[in-house]
DNA sequence: CGCTGACTTGACAATATTCAACAGTAGTGG
DNA sequence: CCACTACTGTTGAATATTGTCAAGTCAGCG
């Protein structure tokens, strides 16, 4: 069940055969969780973390004016709320957006991870990090890229990571979000999400329908917002 | 020379004395670094990581065109770059804002902590996300907010963070950005910073000059953009 | 003194939002 | 089985916010 994530690790470093163990260890409980519920709720008290056994997130934070903002999308093997073992509490809202299988990480073992296994906490640090990496680079495109470049950023980053956990098909990948739920991560009304999505559609880089997201120009569709993946971290590292 | 970061650390959690004693065995020299230099290049190798002993730094993300957005600002007592250590590069560029005191800390010394002192190490992964937190409400005021509320949240935030290591003189504080640099901050254009800048001042909400910020009206200007601490993790928190 | 960079202003343009309406689809319950 | 509702996607027209371009002031500095 955790194969995407791990898969994802040891493309960046070495897992030992001991620290596999730990890690599926780490989960006491698989459940299955329908789409549109808000699973964990901004500022409320955290014991576990959750995997991200298969299926799609979001993180989101909602203004008092009705206002959303999705800062990060989750897919199937990360790991959505590690931070919250560190932080206690979120302050967004971890919300589903496909039906999802979690696996359920009380934070006893993680600190039990601190404790007994540096290696796998930096590990575990390090992926926080590139979270963080990026929200960074969405900020960037929300602070300075016109709405087609955010657009075809995202449908890059997603080709990319997707890619890392085997969630790719050809040029194509399950894109379950409505363009209400795409809005929000774009910081854009719908209706200007309707009208980029259609140009793109229009210059041929991308189809989408049926949920599903099929990129039909890669490399046009990169050179409109000259995209460069070196944030994501992908390269092998020393332990 | 560290006081300042241990006093951000203890509002949040207890430190031992043996700890503070690591803590400032981190730093293997002390360095001064001119305004407006990058001391660290995006993609540059890191072996090091540095405390920001005092003055303003930045995070920056600079487009191929030219355009740069800053992810997020630091201050005194910050760690602006602790997630080299896990990273072992940058996705964006840290930059000197004013002169600075930096302290370097080798990586080798956090490998140390991680191996032998988990609570530390769980200490300094909470201050990078507490760091990934700023840049996620960052994202939401680049998604969601409009120039006057982005503005007025990014000096309520600094009010806060400069007041936690005894930065603040009443409502006021230094705050040294050019409006440009605030332009980038904000992902506005120069001009529109500028005029957003005089709305604040014609409400009678902050003055802004000589390298000073002065809040006129705190509440009037948290009242702008609703302004909640809550995601900067200021209680205290178990050990 | 003549540069340069920071700040300021005005006129105009572009991008994105708002508001309103309608078609299509799926799900619900009588 | 059909009427009803709700949501998603789509379009047009008017509007608002922010950006672009151009020019000018002011202060600091070699």
């Amino acid at each position: 069940m955790i194969t995407p994530h791990l898969k994802k690790l040891r493309k960046r470093t070495e897992i030992s055969p001991e620290e596999e163990r730990v890690l599926r260890d780490l989960i006491v409980e698989t459940r299955r969780v329908p789409a549109d519920r808000i699973l964990i709720r901004a500022g409320e008290e955290l014991n576990n973390s959750v995997f991200l056994l298969d299926g799609w997130m979001a993180r989101s934070k909602d203004m008092a004016t009705g206002e959303r903002q999705v800062t990060e999308l989750h897919i199937t093997g990360d790991f959505p709320d590690l931070h919250g073992f560190t932080l206690k509490r979120l302050d967004h809202d971890i919300v589903t957006l496909s039906e999802c299988t979690i696996g359920v990480v009380p934070h006893e073992r993680l600190l039990e991870v601190t404790r007994d296994y540096p290696h796998l906490t930096r590990v575990f640090w390090f992926s926080t990090n590139v979270d963080a990496a990026i929200t960074r680079e969405l900020a960037l495109s929300l602070g300075q890229r016109s709405a087609i470049a955010r657009m075809a950023h995202l449908f890059c980053e997603l080709y990319v990571r997707l890619d890392v956990v085997g969630r790719t098909k050809g040029n194509r990948y399950e894109f379950p979000l409505t363009q209400r739920e795409l809005s929000e991560c774009l910081g854009l009304t719908v209706v200007h999400v309707n009208r980029t999505l259609q140009e793109l559609r229009r210059k041929g880089l991308v189809e989408f329908e049926n949920r599903h997201l099929t990129i039909l120009d890669r490399l046009g569709l990169e050179g409109i917002v000259e995209f460069d993946p070196n944030y994501l971290y992908l390269e092998r590292r020393p332990v």
